[in-house]
RNA sequence: CCCCCUAUAGUUCAAUGGAUAGAACGAGGGACUUCUAAUCCCUAAAUCCAAGUUCGACUCUUGGUGGGGGGACCA
């Protein structure tokens, strides 16, 4: 049994051998300060006032009553907690728990058997690969890795937006630079920075130029029908650039996909289900088909526009029906920016009424914005930071920072995007997150180079232990003061099972990073590796697992663990 | 005008309604002949304002103020 349920019914047990029939949820928490205890549980102050009884005795009298071979000692302390701390083999066992199953501890089987379907990354063809599309990855990636801790089988598409008029402005702007123009580029990356360039002063001449609509509008009617016409060619050749760079960035930034579904493929299903549920759902208005939100606090939105084409709203519609078709997810994420929150309320409660599965197995996470003291990134505008451009500029930095180190090109990536995740994943998603290159990404401290630093620094203590022929082993020796480390290395599960319910990659962060700092604080007032000490076949387990434990943490985050650096 | 989100050290972030609000950066002071100093130790420093609920509030409620997002044919 789990420890938290073990503890849980000895205290219900408790509470009953005392006389108090009580059958409410009791919360059970881990006191800020490990010297009061490994739990805490505040129950005699919630039964006091029922029970007309001094919360101080109330405690001492549950507090009597508890017992668990686990449990080594019991408090009463403050204005009425019990203060549980477990035993030595308790801890010692949970050590032995990570050696047993070192690639999987922390997962759980919750999930068994079930299908999550993760839908993150989506981009817009055609528009540069910048900043806020890293935030999506990143936090969707971590999403995802959190469902496939569940047990889950997990699946992750994208949604590549390959059709809109955004797009045929964009190819009406390359054709007009010509085609050819793309050659004169000669790195993947400059390329599409000339699309993305393309994207922003297509929109621009748009814009300023009304007479240009006819010709933008035939343009995405070309890419729409697939005809056969120079405008398609051009938009072909961008389109597979940019999908190819796609599918590149995402494999270097550690995401892959299971699947791909395109705006224009959910479109065209989107269209005929909502045309399907006129008037049920969705009603007609001045020409154009929308949803009354109102009728659930919402407001309206247009799914189809007066010219009949499907508008973003009943494109989603389709997209959730191949979803549900496709994959028969159990539960379907899907993380996209928060200004979309509002948005997708009205397209999921309009779902739920043609497809209850729709909205009840759907869930919409969020992230916030990058703002760059305070200003407000716009794609559209072309003055965005390319995740390209900010990831060879924290390389740079991160080489400058190795200061006689030698890193290999790869390491050197690894560790410039373990930076960068970091800043992303610490914060709770959903909160806006205030980014300034030169002083958010931090190499030192709360970083993720501090993670891999302190993962490799427990493999090279284990290295050279090795080469001393000394190997972990799992006995406690005599006299052994139990660590802060023991105590905090069995949370892990808990902490991997509430991140995932709540999707909340931020808390593993904040778990990893405050193991990190347990241990590089053990390692410096400890000396782990002394041949004339038999404690120290322990301390190597302890070394061991501990670093064990960081590897899955990062593994969660999307960061890779490096042996050295 | 309406709806949603948000406000914590100088800065960037933590804190299932609990005990003395934690880290990191920056500032000041220390620690490498010893397992990796991208590290560690010490010091100073914060809950937007006003009411309310509660044994107990950064957390919940109401009203302000500042910031962000959304509000019919963009995505």
């Amino acid at each position: 049994m789990v420890i938290t349920e073990t503890i849980t019914q000895a205290i219900k047990t408790a509470v009953e051998k005392a006389g108090i029939s009580y059958d409410g949820d009791l919360t059970l928490e881990h006191p800020r300060e490990l010297s009061h205890g490994d739990y805490a549980t505040n129950i005699a102050m919630m039964l006091a006032k029922a029970e007309n009884k001094n919360p101080l005795e109330l405690a001492e009298i549950i507090a009597k009553n508890i017992n668990a071979p686990e449990i080594a000692n019991i408090e009463v302390a403050g204005p009425g907690f019990i203060n549980i701390t477990l035993a030595d083999e308790f801890y010692l066992s949970q050590v032995k728990e990570i050696f047993t199953n070192p690639d999987n501890y922390g997962w759980n089987t919750a999930w068994q058997g079930k299908k999550i379907l993760v839908e993150h990354s989506s981009p817009n063809l055609f528009k540069p690969f910048h900043i806020g599309h890293m935030m999506n990855n990143t936090i969707g990636e971590s999403m995802a890795r959190l469902a496939h801790t569940s047990g889950a089988e997990v699946t992750v598409v994208s949604y590549p937006s390959d059709v809109s008029l955004g797009i045929g402005k964009a190819v009406w702007k390359l054709m007009d630079y010509g085609v050819e123009k793309l050659d004169e580029f000669e790195t993947v990356a400059e390329k599409m920075a000339f699309l993305g360039r393309c994207y922003a002063e297509g929109t621009q001449a748009y814009d300023a130029a009304p007479e240009l609509e006819a010709r933008v509008r035939e343009i995405t009617q070309d890419i729409y029908e697939h005809r056969d016409t120079p405008a398609y060619a051009a938009y072909k050749i961008g389109r597979d650039l940019n999908l190819d760079y796609f599918l590149k960035m995402t494999a270097r930034l550690g995401s892959s996909f299971d699947g791909l579904i395109f705006e224009s493929e959910a479109g065209i299903a989107g269209k005929e289900i909502v045309m399907n549920h006129v008037p049920d759902v969705y009603t007609e208005s001045n020409g154009a088909v929308i949803y009354e939100g109102e009728q659930d606090g919402l407001h309206t939105r247009v799914f189809i526009n007066k010219d009949g084409n499907p508008t973003y709203e009943a494109k989603d519609i389709g997209l959730l029906k191949l979803k549900f078709e496709r994959y028969q997810p159990d539960l379907s994420v899907l993380v996209t920016d928060s200004e979309q929150k509002e948005y997708y309320k009205v397209v999921k409660t309009s779902a739920g009424k043609i497809n209850a599965d729709w909205d009840e197995k759907m869930v919409h996470k969020t992230h916030g914005r990058m703002q760059f003291k305070g200003t407000k990134m716009s794609s559209r505008l072309g003055n965005t930071p390319l995740v390209a451009d900010i990831l060879d500029a924290v390389v740079e930095e991160v080489n400058e920072r190795a200061d006689g180190r030698t890193l290999t090109p790869d390491e050197a990536d690894v560790i410039a995007i373990a930076a960068i995740k970091y800043t992303i994943l610490r914060t709770q998603a959903g909160k806006n997150i205030n980014f300034d290159p030169d002083t958010s990404l931090s190499f030192e401290g709360d970083s993720g180079p501090y993670l891999q630093y302190t993962y490799a620094r427990a493999q090279s203590v284990l290295d050279k232990a090795s080469h001393l022929d000394l190997e972990p082993q799992l006995e406690q020796p005599d006299g052994w003061q139990v660590t802060d480390l023991e105590r905090y290395l069995y949370r892990f599960p808990e902490i991997v099972d509430l991140a995932f319910r709540d999707l909340a990659p931020h808390q593993v962060v904040t778990y990893v990073t405050e193991l990190a700092q347990m241990f590089n604080t053990w390692y410096g007032n400890t000396k782990i590796v002394d041949q004339d000490d038999p404690a120290t076949l322990y301390r190597l387990a302890l070394t061991k697992a501990t670093g064990q434990v960081i590897k899955n943490g990062l593994w969660i985050l999307g960061i890779d663990a490096l042996e050295q650096m």
